[in-house]
DNA sequence: AATGTATATGCATTTTAATATATATTTGCA
DNA sequence: TGCAAATATATATTAAAATGCATATACATT
C-alpha cells in the first residue's frame, strides 16, 4: 500500500465530506463508477491522472490539491524546514517584515511567469 | 491530448532542464526506463501515479509539483476555492484593493439588477 | 426487526501504461 | 561534415486500472 495512494485516498474522502456529499452523487457528476470510486477512497486502486482529473472538477480544486499532505513528518524532510524555525525564532517586527517580502516574492515571481509565458506563447 | 498529461510533461521536462540533467540520469536514479521517460515528457502517456512518485524523488519535488500551472489563463480558470486560496496569500494592500473592487462589482450588480427590474414592470 | 440507502467487494472484460529491447532520429561538437 | 551522445520511436509482452454488472455488507430511520 503506497503512501501516496494512501495520502490521495484520504484527500480525497475528506474532499467529499466537506461538501457533504455521498459516492453516488461525486460518481454522477464525474462519471466515475461508484464500485471504482469506493476502491480509490480505501486506497485499493492506482487511481489514473484522468480519473483524478475527473474528480477534480468535481470538487472543484486543483489535481495537486490531491497530493498535499497534512502530515508533520512529511514536512519534517523538506529542506525548508530548518528555515522555517529560524524564522519561528525571531520577533514579531522581524517576522511581520520577513512575511510582507515573502508576499511581494511570490506575488512578483507570479507576474514575471505570466509574464514569460505571454512572451513564450 | 489532455491538458493535464502536457502540464505535467512541461513541468517534469523543466524540472530536468533547471537540474541540467539527462533524461539517463534521471532514468537511472528513478528507474524509469528512458523510452517511456521520453514519451512522458512528450506528453505522450499518462503516467501513473507510482511513476510521478518515482520521479518526484529524484527531483526533489513534491508530486504536487507536476500538476502546477503558472499559465495565466489556467489561473483564471481555477475554481473557486482555489483562487480564494491565492487572494489569502496576497499581501494586506492586495487584498484590501481587491474586496473593495469585489464590492464595487456587486453593487453595480444589483444597480442594474434593479434598474432591469423597474423596466421589466 | 425491517426497509431503504450508502458503501464495499467480486468478477470478467477492455483498455492502457510499464517494460524490455532494438532502432531510428535529433542534437551538439570537434 | 562526421562522430557520439541524447532523445524519440517501434513492437511485443506484461501488469494494472477502468468498466459494467451483480451482490454483499454496513448504516441509518421508522
Amino acid at each position: 500500500m503506497s503512501k501516496t495512494i494512501v495520502l490521495i485516498a484520504k484527500n480525497i474522502k475528506r474532499l467529499r465530506e466537506v461538501k457533504k456529499l455521498s459516492q453516488k452523487e461525486i460518481c454522477a457528476g464525474s462519471g466515475v463508477p461508484q464500485g471504482q470510486y469506493s476502491r480509490i477512497e480505501n486506497g485499493k486502486v492506482e487511481p489514473s491522472v484522468s480519473t483524478l482529473e475527473k474528480l477534480a472538477k468535481v470538487f472543484e480544486v486543483s489535481i495537486a490539491e490531491f497530493f498535499k499532505s497534512s502530515d508533520v513528518n512529511d514536512l519534517l524532510n523538506l529542506p525548508l524546514l530548518e528555515k522555517i524555525k529560524m524564522i519561528d525564532k525571531l520577533g514579531k517586527e522581524e517576522k511581520q517584515a520577513l512575511f510582507k517580502m515573502i508576499d511581494i516574492a511570490i506575488v512578483n515571481k507570479r507576474m514575471k511567469d505570466n509574464l514569460q509565458n505571454l512572451i513564450d506563447q
